[in-house]
DNA sequence: AATTTGACTTGATCCATGTTAAGTTTAAAG
DNA sequence: CTTTAAACTTAACATGGATCAAGTCAAATT
């Protein structure tokens, strides 16, 4: 059961009471998604954000050559979606896909729009949730602006270092914004050194 | 006054009485900023969160090498600060300066506080924001990984079609991650053509 | 065991962008 | 009005990282 990790990524932020908690879990939609199953399919509107309780999954842009980008990723009790769809209706962006068998518990927006009504506190929760996810976007905005690729790669390393086991060296690189063999390079530089 | 700019802000994301605006208004403190004045200074713990009533501010970081990087920017209506540091009470990693005369709101973060009690509405309203916020810093990280130089510059003259106005190409060219000679070039060269 | 497949490495070459430096234009300050 | 400084342009040269191409290695499939 993925319901104690939803109670503790919530308190770790706000004060609920367990009847709020369970007003809320049960708005959710258990998924269990195999490996290399899709959550979201880009073109398709995002009608769900999710709640990882186990496993791990991907979110990344495909260009016009085919070419693909690491947006996000995320573990246990992270969220995971794409924003932009899910509040706008849009069409998504992003591919989001399990790399490993997860599951999920999906929120649409009306549930998300009704746990706000049944807890409050669960919606300062999502604030300060996305006010952490803005901050580590702009965080690394700032690392590709200032930054050479060796520098963001050891920072990478530093600030999620249980990734590189779960995450292939083709989708760090992406990441980073460079290219596979380029990662490849610089780790061997970084070991002689 | 910027208390209609305000108010339209607001109620462009949720509705809100004209009681609620007011008590939230009243927890604003108003301070005119001259031309090259710090609203945040890196180092100080960022106190306040302000909305631009009028004017035009600059967020930037500075790296060891006294090179600086432009991460957000904000015009008339728009909110700014160092939003990590105002949420964890971390020593700011930007500056932010005012680039003309301008005039902000300052928001403590118990303003804040208190705004989401006696108006739950504006807690959405920032919740709105905020999630908008995010959806843009990932869109520039999307621009940032998939596209040239020459790309989001046309991609940035698109989206803030007024900004060209307002920012010198130095500010242009380090919100886009290249030189200004670069900019420089990359813009006759998109003359000719 | 043999084969296929995907992940990673390594080398050669190329190009977009950086860097340095000089010159020009514009705006601010005395 | 003059001076100074900042913003912008242009050119020559340097370089980080991309691209193309082979090759290695390990795991999955038959």
């Amino acid at each position: 059961m993925g319901k104690e990790l939803f109670t503790e990524s919530i308190r770790r932020h706000v004060g609920i009471t367990d009847e709020e908690i369970d007003s809320v879990w049960s708005l959710g939609i258990e998924r269990r998604v195999k490996k290399g199953q899709y959550i979201i399919h880009n073109g398709t509107v995002a009608k769900k954000t999710c709640f990882i309780s186990s496993g791990t999954a991907v979110g990344y842009f495909i260009d016009t050559k085919g070419e693909e980008y690491l947006i996000q990723f995320g573990f246990d009790g992270w969220w995971i979606s794409d924003i932009s769809s899910f509040l706008k209706g849009t069409p998504a962006l992003l591919n989001v896909q399990a790399i490993e068998d997860t599951l999920v518990y999906e929120f649409s927006s009306e549930a998300i729009s009704e746990a706000f009504e049944k807890a409050p506190s669960f919606q300062s929760y999502f604030l300060a949730i996305t006010q952490n996810a803005f901050a580590s976007f702009q965080a690394r905005t700032l690392n590709n602006l200032s930054m050479s690729a060796e520098e963001r790669y050891v920072d990478f390393c530093n600030k999620y270092p249980q990734v590189s086991q779960k995450l292939s060296q083709k989708w760090i690189a992406s990441y980073l914004g460079i290219s596979p063999e380029s990662l490849s390079r610089l780790k061997s530089k970084l070991l002689k050194s």
